[in-house]
DNA sequence: CCTATATTTCGATAATTATCGAATCATTGG
DNA sequence: CCAATGATTCGATAATTATCGAAATATAGG
């Protein structure tokens, strides 16, 4: 992962309503939320809370799909898991250390179980 | 841990210098380092690396302690975890999935041998 | 084709942030 | 106490970012 990428999702996430939207698609799961839905859900205009994903998904941080008529945001857990690692790389002086493990995103099918 | 306080981590993240000064010090370990040196190491006027560094203080991703006349700046592994711990608070729906785990820091003493 | 719905783009404004030289503050040693 | 060293604060400027209404774009259905 390059720095510039790094900063760039630090910078997405280092937002009130941002950080919020990317916790809701967390929980979300695979199967995500739809924009009107996110912005319904944290208070915020329609064209607010789009340039905020916009922001999100340009960090890399969520994917989009479009689903009929609407657009269906979804965390990028990979992203996330690397975002962790960059930081923790190296960390404690090149000492043995526990490094940041992984965080498998759940399957919408599963999720329906 | 609050979302202010991520929030403001995160902001002290998404700058170039701040991530290369906050990785300077995760690879230093907790002996740290002083703020000149770090300023030369990246090449930045002891102005603007002050300003940096209150910054990475005051979200508390940094310690730091006056040594005679320098003062040393230390990455603060706690709140890194912290953070990590909190991105990944409740992720993927819920689901039982791996979790991020601690990085431990390197005491001075051990660092030394 | 026309209307309704979902979302994004535009534009203008307000607020925050980065930069660095100069001045100031704190500590040490003579 | 004075000079030297290391770091921070101040001040002014430039650049980036957040906000939201209005207009534009895409899709669906009658």
């Amino acid at each position: 992962m390059q720095a510039n990428t790094v900063i760039r999702a630090m910078g997405a996430l280092a937002q009130e309503h941002r950080l919020a939207a990317f916790r809701l698609l967390v929980q979300a799961g695979a199967e995500g939320m739809a924009a009107g839905a996110i912005a319904e859900r944290l208070g915020l205009p329609a064209s607010s809370m789009s340039f905020h994903l916009a922001q999100l998904a340009h960090a890399g941080l969520v994917t989009q799909r479009r689903e009929s008529r609407s657009i269906i945001y979804a965390a990028d857990y990979a992203a996330m898991n690397g975002l962790m690692a960059y930081l923790t790389e190296n960390c404690c002086g090149g000492l043995p250390c526990e490094d940041a493990a992984a965080c498998q995103p759940a399957r919408p099918e599963e999720t329906a179980l």
